[in-house]
DNA sequence: ACCCTGTTTCGACATCTGTCAACCTAGCCA
DNA sequence: TGGCTAGGTTGACAGATGTCGAAACAGGGT
């Protein structure tokens, strides 16, 4: 790894990819993305979101269960996350299957990924 | 600092917060963090967001001419931010000055860190 | 004291969102 | 074929959200 930086190099500044904080996003970036934290933005969404990160996949009717909503209602946070383009799911004979979408799940983590400068 | 993991440790498993998907959020938890997220969830925030999070810190003279919204409008919006707890004002003289908390920042940034399993 | 400029608060409005009940569709099994 | 079960879709409705104009507030300069 040979993580040692001479002192005063914040380690941040060689992290992996081009973080939120490192330029303005302009206008056409920002109505790409919000959307993805949007769908974030729901109780009911994050934990379903984070159910659905913490295993390989997993299907509705493991979902449904731990929350005290309509069968409906879950369906409903679901699509708002499959069309963030957060999860992606499929039919394998009765049931539907949830997995997390990786690549939107890592833009999303590079752009949180703070620079040097603006940390106090 | 002392960064030095012995080789086959995960350094994620060392780094600062536990990564949403490392199991599943309980309500109260998702309750906390989810209004960070619906915060970002609007592509004027989140401009708004990059642009105080691309320096130390920026008046709101300076962000308010990069849309084409009223005063109000953006005055609204860094509240909503702010209220969210991702950035902080003060008043200097004139002008209000805003800047990004680090630690909320960074809280989001963890929350989004993949573990390996999770990944294709 | 006054006014001027920058910023926030207030009030109003149209739109969006979360929720449910009712209905529809897909697959399984007899 | 028919019926059963798991999920998704539709329609409707209360409540939240984004936006603005007008008014209020804060400092600085005259």
């Amino acid at each position: 790894m040979s993580k040692q930086a001479p002192p005063g190099v914040d380690l941040h500044a060689v992290a992996c990819c081009p973080p939120l904080a490192a330029r303005p996003l302009d206008a056409d970036e920002a109505e790409t993305v919000a959307p993805m934290f949007k769908a974030l933005g729901d109780p009911v969404r994050l934990r379903l979101m984070s159910m659905i990160a913490s295993v390989p996949e997993i299907c509705v009717c493991d979902l449904t269960p731990a929350f005290e909503l309509s069968g409906p209602t879950i369906s409903h946070h679901l699509r708002v996350l499959r069309e963030a383009g957060l999860v992606d799911a499929d039919r394998r004979g009765t049931w539907v299957w949830y997995r997390v979408r990786p690549e939107a799940f890592r833009q999303l983590g590079a752009l949180l990924d703070i620079p040097a400068r603006a940390l106090a």
